[in-house]
DNA sequence: CCAAAAGTGTTTATGATACACCCATGT
DNA sequence: ACATGGGTGTATCATAAACACTTTTGG
C-alpha cells in the first residue's frame, strides 16, 4: 500500500430500516427495531446496525448486521441517506450510511442476538422512542417509499409471492393514504402487463376467494428497457 | 466522552459532481472537475473533493473543499450516494459521500488550488478519464439529474436568475434528450404558476429579444403544501 | 339465505399532443 | 428588405376519474 491517510478517522456504521406488512390496516404497516443491549442507549429501541468491518462493501455490511441482529432476510435493499452530524452519536464522530429495506412476510419472528436484546415489529405510524437521530431516519425511509412506489414496482417486496389485487390495492392505499378505485386501480395494474395470473386462488377466507397474481420482474425489465415508466 | 469505539476505521471523503450550463447545445452542459496535485492519480482529472473534518458536517465538507479547490460557490446541493467498495481507493478504505450540485452560471472561471493544480469545465458527454471510480459518480449524478427535473423544480439553478422559456426549453431537451413542442412547453410551464414574468428582455441579441422569467420558489413551496406535484 | 368480498363497463372530464403562421427586432 | 428567433390557438386523441350492480363462496 505505497500511500496512506494520516487523518484523524471517523466511525462508520449501517443502519438498516426495514418494512414489513401485516394485514390490510394502516397499522400493518411495521418497522424492524431492535432493543440495544449495550450503552449508550441500553434498553433504547434502535435501528439495526452496526460497525462496517475494513473489507467489506457498505451493502454487505448492512445485510450482515441485519442478519446478525434480527436474522429476518431482506426481499429489496436500497441505500437511503448518510447521516453524519458531528455530534449525532454521543461516543464521538460517527457517520452511518443509512439503508432501507422490504420483506414480503413477517412470518420469521425476528430473533435478537448480537448486540440486540429483542427484535421486533412495531407500526410505523407509532413507534417507540428511539436513539441517536434513529426517529429520523425512519421519518426519512418512509417518505421515500412513498415517494417511490409511484414511479418504481417495488411495493410488491412488501406482499407474498402471490397476492390478490385487494391486497396490492390496499397496500397503496396505505402508503398513498388516500383511497382508490376499485375498478380503475384494476384496470391500470393489469393494463401494465406486469402481473401474471397465476391459476391459484386465495384460501381459507369466508367469502369468495380472490384470484392470486405474480409480479413479473422480467417483463418489467424489458418494457423499461423499450421506455416504459412504471407510473401509479 | 464516556464511550468510545475500538474499532478499525475507514477514512472519510466527499465528492462533488458540479453541473454547470454554458449555452444552448449539448456539449454546453458541464461538470467541473481538478487535475490532482498529489498522488494517487497526480496530473489526472477527478472530482473535487477530500476529507471530512472531524468536527465537521457532511454538506459543510463537501461545500469547504469544492470552495478550497475551485473557488466556485454553489446554488444547489443534494446528496447523491455514498460509494464504499473496499478497493475503490489503492491508499487503502476510503468511503466517500458524494455530492451533486449546480449552479446557475459558469461566470466565475474555476481556479485550481489547495491539492488541485487547475479547475476546469467540461462536456458531460465527453470527460476526460477520471481517478478513482469518479466516472461511475459522474454518471450516476448525470443519471439522477435527468430524473429530478421530471418531478421538481431544481432545473431552475443551471440558468440564470432571470431567463427566457426558450432557455428552459432547451435545458429541458438537453436532459430529457427529446425535442420539446414550443407552445406545448411554454402553456405548461406557464400554467403550472411558478414563473414570474418579469419586465425585461433579454439583451444584445440579433432578433426579437425574448421577455425574461424568474422562478417563484415561496410559490412552488404555497402550492407543494397544497398537494401540486411538479411534473414534466 | 345471509354476509362479505370478488369481479366487471361505460360515460365524462381532463390533460397531452400535433400542428403553422404572423410578429418584432437588428443588420 | 431580409434573416432570425419570439410569440400565439385550436382540434384531436389518450388517459384518468366517477360510478353500481351481479356473482361467488362459506357459514
Amino acid at each position: 500500500m505505497p500511500y496512506t491517510y494520516a487523518y484523524p478517522r471517523p466511525s462508520v456504521t449501517v443502519d438498516c430500516v426495514v418494512f414489513g406488512l401485516d394485514g390490510l390496516e394502516e397499522e400493518d404497516l411495521k418497522v424492524l427495531l431492535i432493543e440495544r443491549g449495550r450503552e449508550p442507549f441500553a434498553g433504547c429501541w434502535a435501528l439495526p446496525g452496526g460497525f462496517v468491518d475494513m473489507g467489506e462493501d457498505l451493502e454487505t455490511a448492512a445485510r450482515r448486521e441485519l442478519e446478525e441482529e434480527t436474522g429476518v432476510t431482506i426481499d429489496y435493499l436500497e441505500q437511503l441517506y448518510t447521516f453524519g452530524a458531528p455530534q449525532r452519536d454521543p461516543r464521538g464522530r460517527v457517520i452511518s450510511v443509512a439503508w432501507y429495506g422490504l420483506v414480503r412476510t413477517l412470518d420469521h419472528t425476528p430473533t435478537g442476538a448480537d448486540d440486540a436484546n429483542k427484535a421486533e415489529w412495531f407500526p410505523v405510524v407509532s413507534p417507540p422512542q428511539l436513539a441517536f437521530d434513529h426517529q429520523r431516519i425512519v421519518t426519512m425511509a418512509h417518505e421515500r417509499l412513498k415517494a417511490k412506489i409511484r414511479y418504481a414496482p417495488v411495493g410488491f417486496n412488501l406482499l407474498p409471492e402471490q397476492f390478490t389485487l385487494r391486497q396490492l390495492q390496499r397496500l397503496y392505499e396505505i402508503l398513498l393514504d388516500r383511497p382508490l378505485d376499485k375498478r380503475n386501480f384494476r384496470r391500470k395494474l393489469l393494463s401494465m402487463g406486469l402481473l401474471i395470473e397465476t391459476d391459484e386462488l386465495q384460501q381459507d377466507v369466508p367469502h369468495r376467494a380472490a384470484r392470486l397474481y405474480r409480479f413479473d420482474p422480467q417483463q418489467y425489465q424489458e418494457l423499461t428497457r423499450q421506455g416504459f415508466v412504471f407510473d401509479l
